[in-house]
RNA sequence: GCCGGGGUGGCGAAACGGUAGACGCAGGGGACUUAAAAUCCUCUGGCCUUCGGGCCGUGUGGGUUCGAAUCCCACCCCCGGCACCA
């Protein structure tokens, strides 16, 4: 009876004493020989979190649960499995909430560092601690800041003027989140735009690649939509309008070609960029020309007037002294809109007409030209052809002011003259188009493209959606951009070997009116020398982007043993790319699209001999709570250490997986965890006075199971289908216990292992109570099926007679056609409906069914 | 509006085009107990039943098929993402 008292299931004494075990015999570490030279590698990454105040959350727990379900898996199998963890503790949140419970963030990261460790370790995640990264910490930040100097010299790092979002009276930029309905989120002043210097990484430039690759990667197919919509692609036709009445001048010409986004759209083939319009000059058309992107050249006689982005270099010089008061009014008005606000689509069409007009090229007609906030300066030219006839924006705005709407495409049912009560987009064949009369949309494109660009007024282009990385923010809490500003030689490059540029503790990092970083202010740190000509000058006082410290870790994780380098070339040549990344798909167009950019841009810099990061990546589902969405605001999140305290983390890690399909989520409800709790203190009542374990060879029809259940988890655990793994083993373990039965040590030992990328602790307690050595991740220790095992002797066959079932019979496997009818017609609820008619038909499908069709 | 993912018992969910509801929760009944907890056994989609079984049932409406939760077409609803992108 003490016996029995001392050898119940006590989840917390187990799980402390392999976690230990696990901490002391590095079970998990790699030194940085077994790093060089591993026999079979495999890199297991999950997504680091960022260590806020609260502690793990359950999604959290979650998505690393299920990551290293898998890695355990592999490890099993006998593979090297390096699974690192670190903390993305750089940020706008971290900084936030420094600012509202006034602790410096200095003080507050290494605390919930400490208390994320700890949960972490509780948790039996088959963590690396000797190699986790802390993106806050100089020795990693040195190496985001070498990253952004090699971009910087690979010319991948520009500075440019960019809106931002800016509360006058905090004096601060905001980020949009921080835009409530037009409001700064702090004081309520209403947020307006401010242009400011900022420096932007040119990712728009990998565009095409970015989006070519996505064909060859092994990813969630919901995470690769997501890029692709994200990046954008779409063809169409650069056309050129000429301005009437304004002489093309080198100034205007230039402002008039060189938008952004004609750079950032230049690495597509179909682009010769803007020679087209110089040579256009050379020709002696003397009439300044506007380019415009669309979809539709095909449309082109349609355009009855032109609308340029409120911010339009052209802008000035197209509008007409009456006009521009109107124009300057317009302008202030839209600048004085949050960038959120700006690009509401529900709000109606507003605009102002400049006083200025341009000659469609292929009516030949005088158009005018309005500026609109629905044309955004950071799409195409920033400036389009309206087709109000078959475009819902330019129908609206036409409406709205009173301009044409001319019909210029037809429906098989439509004229030339029916009339249009909204925009048409459908296909259809050219109207009121010239010699275009009667083509189809599609033939139209190319020969109106190919018309105007023999004229030197059009080209095809593909224009992407997906604009340059803003990296900067004028925030403290991130790594100073390693730049000094020096008045005579521009933006310098800190030396490589100067890095770190350290943040300095400011214990003021409020921002305040200085207008930009709080670094901006420290002066004894931002005055420094040029680091080329010895001059005085100012540091970079803007920190980078937190998405940037998370856009390479995964590199830096196997090479943290090296201070002198931020990742070895062997070491990574050897573990990358990661071979499995799971994570949440909220992640999918930033960090995952980020992470892909800086490696690609490495590989292009000569350091990294691949360009994809991430070789297989999938995402998780969501959990809910109890059907509704969980969050600290309704109070209803999941606090993980009372649970584990109640049950382990065995039965928590066990619950978590079984609520659904990984890859879907699942409701958390209180009441559930205790089927899996309950099945873990089956499982080890079933096993533990290990002597009680009958001997000798498995009972036939269990032995049949369990092949049957090892065949299935080798399937389906690699493929992430926990929910029913955990099912097949529950339904194993039920059989093996009907009736109260004692079962055979041969019965319930291979279980252990199935169990133990689950229940990490309790399968290395009956592991080791089984009489086994070690560790059972030591070693190749998953269970083989045999096939030939897996084969049931007899099955039971179910006998439809007109498609519904009517009766079933146990056959042998692999009978006959004739017996099987012979056996059916035999059942009497089955000859009772045979009576009814005369047999027509039989379908026999062998072992499982048969179908008697009866007329 | 566009792009994903979903709608199956009271609930979470299973189901190579072949017996819908495995596994688990909750619930009913029973055993053990002085009692409770724990544990174990057992029942549990709805309606009808002469207890043999029958009818209905996977968001809605059509279709393909001997046979559809599963495939096709149209529609409705929910969740996630993107959205004045020319």
């Amino acid at each position: 009876m003490a016996n029995e008292q001392h050898d119940r299931y006590t989840p917390g004494t187990v799980e402390a004493k392999w976690q230990a075990r696990w901490e002391n015999e590095g079970t998990n570490s790699f030194t940085l020989d077994r790093l060089r030279a591993p026999s079979d590698p495999f890199y297991n990454l999950m997504m680091f979190p960022y260590p806020s105040a609260e502690g793990l959350h359950v999604g959290n727990i979650y998505a690393f649960t299920g990551a290293d379900v898998h890695g355990r898996w592999h490890r099993l199998q006998g593979r090297d499995v390096f699974e690192p963890i670190g903390f993305d503790a750089f940020g706008i949140h971290s900084e936030n909430f420094a600012l509202k419970v006034g602790t410096h963030p200095m003080d507050l990261i290494p605390r919930n560092v400490a208390n994320f460790t700890r949960q972490l370790r509780r948790i039996g995640g088959m963590f690396d601690w000797n190699h986790t990264v802390d993106t806050t910490s100089p020795d990693y930040y040195r190496w985001t800041q070498w990253l952004f100097l090699q971009l910087f010299k690979g010319g991948l790092a520009e500075r440019k003027e960019a809106p931002v979002n800016w509360c006058p009276s905090c004096m601060t930029v905001l980020a949009n989140e921080q835009v409530v309905g037009g409001l700064c989120e702090r004081c309520d002043t209403p947020v307006e735009q401010r242009r400011i210097a900022q420096w932007f990484f040119k990712i728009s430039d990998f565009a095409p690649r970015l989006l070519e690759n996505l064909a060859h990667i092994d990813w969630s197919e919901t995470t690769k939509k997501a890029q692709e919509n994200w990046i954008g692609r779409s063809e169409g036709a650069l056309l050129r309008f000429p301005v009437l009445g304004v002489e093309a001048t080198p100034e205007l010409v230039r402002s008039a070609t060189e938008s952004p986004q004609t750079e950032g759209t230049g690495g597509s083939a179909t682009d010769p960029g803007t020679a087209t319009a110089d040579a256009s000059q050379e020709e002696g058309t003397r009439e300044l020309l506007l380019e415009v992107f669309t979809t539709r050249p095909d449309t082109i006689f349609g355009a009855s007037y032109m609308v340029l982005a409120p911010e339009h270099p052209l802008v000035d010089a197209l509008t007409t002294p009456e006009q521009a008061p109107e124009v300057a009014a317009y302008r202030e008005r839209v600048a004085r809109m949050d960038l959120v606000a700006r690009k509401k689509t529900d709000k109606s069409k507003t605009g102002a007409f400049t006083g200025g007009y341009c000659r469609n090229p292929a009516t030949g007609e005088r158009i005018p030209v309005w500026i609109a906030d629905y044309v955004l300066m950071e799409y195409g030219t920033g400036a389009i052809m309206a087709v109000p006839g078959h475009d819902e924006r330019d129908f609206e705005f036409a409406t709205e002011f009173g301009l044409p709407i001319p019909r210029v495409v037809a429906a098989p049912d439509e004229t030339a003259d029916t009339p249009l009560a909204e925009a048409y987009t459908g296909p259809g064949h050219l109207v009121n188009s010239g010699d275009f009369d009667r083509l189809e949309v599609e033939e139209a494109k190319s020969r109106i493209t190919a018309w105007l660009a023999e004229q030197g007024l059009a080209e095809a282009r593909v224009n992407y959606r997906l604009h340059d990385w803003c990296i900067s923010r004028q925030r403290y809490w991130g790594p100073p951009i390693p730049i000094v500003h020096c008045e005579a030689c521009g933006p310098v490059p800190v030396p490589e070997s100067e890095l770190p540029v350290v943040l300095p503790r400011v214990e003021d990092f409020k921002p305040d009116d200085s207008g930009v970083s709080p670094l901006a202010r420290v002066r004894s740190w931002y005055e420094t020398e040029c680091p080329e000509c010895g001059t005085p000058a100012r540091r970079e006082t803007d920190v980078s982007d937190t998405f940037l410290d998370s856009a390479w870790y995964f590199l830096r994780y196997p090479s943290t043993d090296r201070g002198d380098v931020a990742f070895d070339p062997e070491i990574t040549r050897t573990w990358l790319p990661v071979d499995a990344y799971i994570g949440g798909n909220e992640h999918a167009v930033l960090h995952l699209l980020y992470a892909r950019f800086i490696t690609m841009a490495l590989h292009d810099l000569g350091h990294l001999d691949f360009e994809e990061p991430f070789a297989r990546f999938r995402a998780h589902g969501m959990i809910i709570r109890e059907g509704a969405k969980m969050s600290k605001s309704r109070g209803n999140v999941v606090v993980p250490d009372p649970i584990i305290e109640e049950f382990g983390a065995d039965t928590f890690r066990l619950y978590l997986m079984f609520l659904g399909p990984f890859e879907e989520g699942g409701d958390y409800r209180d009441q559930g965890i205790q089927g899996p709790f309950g099945f873990l203190k089956r499982l080890w009542e079933t096993i533990v006075p290990v002597e009680g374990l009958a001997e000798g060879d498995p009972d036939p029809d269990l032995e049949r199971k369990l092949h049957q259940t090892i065949e299935q988890l080798t399937r389906q655990i690699p493929e992430l289908g926990y929910n029913t793994s955990i099912a097949a083993m529950m339904e194993y373990l039920n059989a093996v216990r009907t009736g109260g039965r004692q079962a055979r040590r041969s019965e319930v030992e291979p279980l252990v292992p199935l169990l133990a990328p689950f229940c990490p602790h309790i399968a290395e307690e009956l592991w080791e109570r089984l009489g086994h050595e070690g560790s059972i991740f030591e070693g190749a220790n998953w269970p083989a099926f045999d096939p030939a095992r897996l084969v049931e002797e007899t099955v039971t066959l179910a006998v439809q007679v007109n498609g519904k079932v009517r009766g079933t019979v146990d056959l042998p496997v692999g009978t006959d056609e004739e017996t099987a009818l012979a056996s059916a017609r035999a059942e009497p609820n089955v000859a009772r409906f045979l009576a009814e008619g005369e047999l027509r038909r039989v379908i026999y499908v062998p072992d499982r069914l048969l179908n008697l069709v009866v007329a």
